[in-house]
DNA sequence: CTTATAGTGCAACCAAGTTGCAAATATGAG
DNA sequence: CTCATATTTGCAACTTGGTTGCACTATAAG
C-alpha cells in the first residue's frame, strides 16, 4: 500500500502543509536511495511544473525537511534529512558523488570534522563532497 | 615594474604556450588574494571576451595550472595551485566562503582530511568548503 | 455560500557555462 | 621573407538550472 500518511506526517511535524504536490515530491525523494536535483524529480514527476517542485523544494529547505548538496554537477540536489536535524555544523554529514553512474549519496554516519580555522573565520556550515566511484560502480 | 616573465615561465613550466589573453587571466588570478569567478575575472579585464577567459581557465585547469571551487554561488571560482600540485587528493585544501562579502579563500595549510568511507567507494577527488565569516568580515 | 488566503501552472526571464564559426594571429617549411 | 598551416580569439547563438510575476484554482474560515 501507498500510505500517504507518512509524508503527511513528516511535513506537519515540521510545520508544512501537506499539498499534493508537496506529498509527491517528499514521496519521491524518499523512495530514492539518493540524493534527487530538481531535474531529476521532474523526471520522476512529469506532471508537475518546474516552478512547483522548485517551491516545494524551498519550502522543505526552509522547514529542515531537507538540505541540498552540491556536488558539482551544476544542479543541486535535495535529500531528506533525519527526523529532529536541526542541520547545525555539527549535524551536517559528507556527500559522495559518482563520477560513473553521477549519483550523489548521503555518508549520514560521516560527520563534517571538527577543523582549526585560521584566526577569524567562523563557520557556520559546509558543503563537503568526495567525489569518486560508488560501490555499486566498483562491483 | 610588471614583469610577464614569471607568468610565462609558469605557464611553460606546466606545458602551456603563454599568450597574451593567458598572461592577463593569469595575472589577475595570482594578484588577487581569492578566488575568482569566470564573471569577476572579466570585469576586471572587460577587454576580453567571456569565452576566451574561459578557455584560458579551462587549459589551466587541464594543466593543473588552477584548480576550481564550487563554492555553491553558482559560479565556480579558480585559484593558482601551487608550484608542482598535482591535484591529489592529497594534496587537495579546505576552502572557506565568506557568507558577508561574498569571497572564496583557500586554506592551503588544510588539507582533506583522510576518512574512512563506506565499503567500495573510493574517492579521488573532493570538494570541501566550509561557509561562514571571514576574518576581514568578522572585524 | 462568500470571501480571504495559499498553492499551482505557465511563460518569461536571468546568469553561468558552452559551442560553432570566421577573422586574426602565430608558426614553420621552403 | 613568403606562403601554407595551425592555433587562438572574438562574436553570436544556444543550453541548462534556477527564479519570478501573474493569473487561475483550490482550500479554509467565517
Amino acid at each position: 500500500m501507498d500510505c500517504k500518511q507518512i509524508y503527511e506526517d513528516k511535513m506537519e511535524s515540521r510545520g508544512i502543509k501537506p499539498t499534493a504536490v508537496r506529498v509527491l515530491v517528499l514521496k519521491t525523494l524518499m523512495s530514492a536511495d539518493n540524493a534527487m536535483s530538481m531535474t531529476d524529480i521532474e523526471n520522476v514527476l512529469p506532471t508537475l511544473e518546474k516552478s512547483s517542485v522548485f517551491r516545494a523544494l524551498n519550502l522543505f529547505l526552509e522547514h529542515k525537511l531537507v538540505h541540498s548538496i552540491d556536488d558539482g554537477t551544476g544542479a543541486l540536489k535535495y535529500a531528506v534529512c533525519s527526523d529532529n536535524c536541526e542541520c547545525t555544523l555539527e549535524k551536517e554529514h559528507i556527500h559522495f558523488y559518482c563520477n560513473k553512474c553521477g549519483k550523489t549519496f548521503c555518508f549520514i554516519g560521516l560527520h563534517i570534522p571538527v577543523t582549526v580555522l585560521p584566526k577569524g573565520f567562523v563557520s557556520s556550515s559546509a558543503n563537503f563532497v568526495f567525489k569518486g566511484v560508488c560501490s555499486n560502480c566498483n562491483k
